[in-house]
Order: structure tokens, then sequence, then C-alpha cells
DNA sequence: TCGAGCTACCTTGACATTCTAGGTACAGCA
DNA sequence: TGCTGTACCTAGAATGTCAAGGTAGCTCGA
């Protein structure tokens, strides 16, 4: 009797590279950068409070992204994240990865 | 102090799409597979057997494969697995959420 | 003024998946 | 005889994501 099929975590291992990504546009606030990525994707992607905030824990803790409390325009208080020289070059490997893993990807998926 | 950063786990989610189309190609066993994909691949993709066998059990208890005991010609026993209907209607599926999940990602990453 | 709704952060526990590292068995060959 | 390759399997650990909860403060309308 077949089980169902819960909904695949394609994301997994994607969302480090995402947030890395829009960082490099600037620094911004974990709230914000989830935002950013679920706008520019249309929705595609929705980046969940559960998986954002454990990452960005776990990217400062391996020194890719810097951490600093501020305040919001309207007096909000929030933690803004930006990207280190490590976090650069991180984001320059998983990119590279990317594209390689993608294109391996295509290689299978891709044809008739 | 900055942790080391693990190998990214890319492949989650992705397995069982790049079995289901190899299977597409015709029945074939675990480990013929696993070879296929690496080489298809120019060794970019690398099968671990213990990811392997987990996910043919998983994918064979969901209905989407039917394995069934045979031969190889030189006598090996070995499991041969081929695709069901609803495997067939699984790689549709995982197929278009693959090109939606990548066409976001490159959204995201594919750009200055 | 009271409450609803939004921004913004955080944590816990469950869950699925993958990987490491073992194991078995047998065939072919040196 | 022992080594290498094929072929299957499993236990345990590690990882990452998600659902679901919680806190706090601001704004705005009734």
């Amino acid at each position: 009797m077949p089980n169902p099929a819960p909904r695949s975590p394609l994301l997994q291992g994607t969302l480090d590279l995402l947030v890395l990504k829009t960082l490099a546009r600037g620094p911004r606030h974990g709230y914000a950068i989830a935002r950013w990525i679920e706008d520019a994707t249309d929705d595609a992607l929705r980046i969940e409070e559960g998986s954002l905030y454990p990452a960005l824990y776990r990217m400062e803790r391996r020194g890719w992204i810097d951490a600093a409390w501020g305040k919001s325009e309207i007096g909000q208080r929030i933690k803004v994240y930006s990207l280190t020289t490590a976090g650069r070059a991180q984001l320059r490997a998983e990119s590279a990865q990317w594209s390689h893993f993608t294109a391996a990807v295509a290689k299978i998926v891709g044809q008739p």
C-alpha cells in the first residue's frame, strides 16, 4: 500500500546561498531578507522563519555574516546582517557549486 | 571563532528525481542506477550506496517503482527496478517542480 | 482605550534525508 | 589463495527544514 509523498525538501542546502546572495546587495535584517527573497521570486520561494533564523545563526557562527543590533525607521529593534569577507568567498564557492550541480542534474533530467 | 563548513547537501530532494528519470530509460538494478548517474554526469554526481538503497526502498513503498529479483549476465543475483504508472506521474511532477525551483533560484542568484 | 494586525525576533521538537562505516556473498583472475 | 569488483543491505550519526509555539512593540481603527 503506497504511502503519500511528503513535499520534497529542495531548498535544503540552497538557503545559505540565497541569503548570502541577498546580503551581497547590502545589509539587511532577517525578516527583510525573507521578504526580499519571496518578493524577488514572486513567492515561488517561501522562507519559513523556523528555517531562516537558525540559518542566520549558523552562518554567523561560521563567520560568513556579521550581526549588529539597530533600529528600524519606526523604532523597532532589528538585527542587521552584513556579509564578511569570508562570506563573500563562501558566496562565490556556493554559486559555483550550484551551477555545477544544476548542470549535472540537467544532464540526467534534461533529455527525452 | 568560525567553524568549518561541511559540504552542503544539495542532493537533498533530488535523488528521487534522478533515480526516477534513470528508470524511465528502462529497468535497471540498484548498483547500475548509481553507476549510470555517475557516468552520465562525468562523476559530478556521486551516489552513495547508503543513500541509494534506502531511497529505492522508500520509493518502492510509495508505489513509484517495482522490484523483482533476477540474475545478471554472470549469474549474480540482482534486484531489478522498474517504473510504475504512479512513478511516471511522480517523475513528471518532480521534473516540473525542479525546473520551477531552479528558475526561482536563478532569479536571485543569476544577476550582478 | 482596547484589540486586531503587523513587524521582528527566537526556540523547541518532530521529521526526513543523506552519509559514514560497517557487513555479507559470490565471481573472476593472478 | 587472496585480491578486486559486483551487488546488496543496515545501523547510527549528523544535518537541515518545518510546524508551531512564544515574546514584544508599534499603528490604526472602532
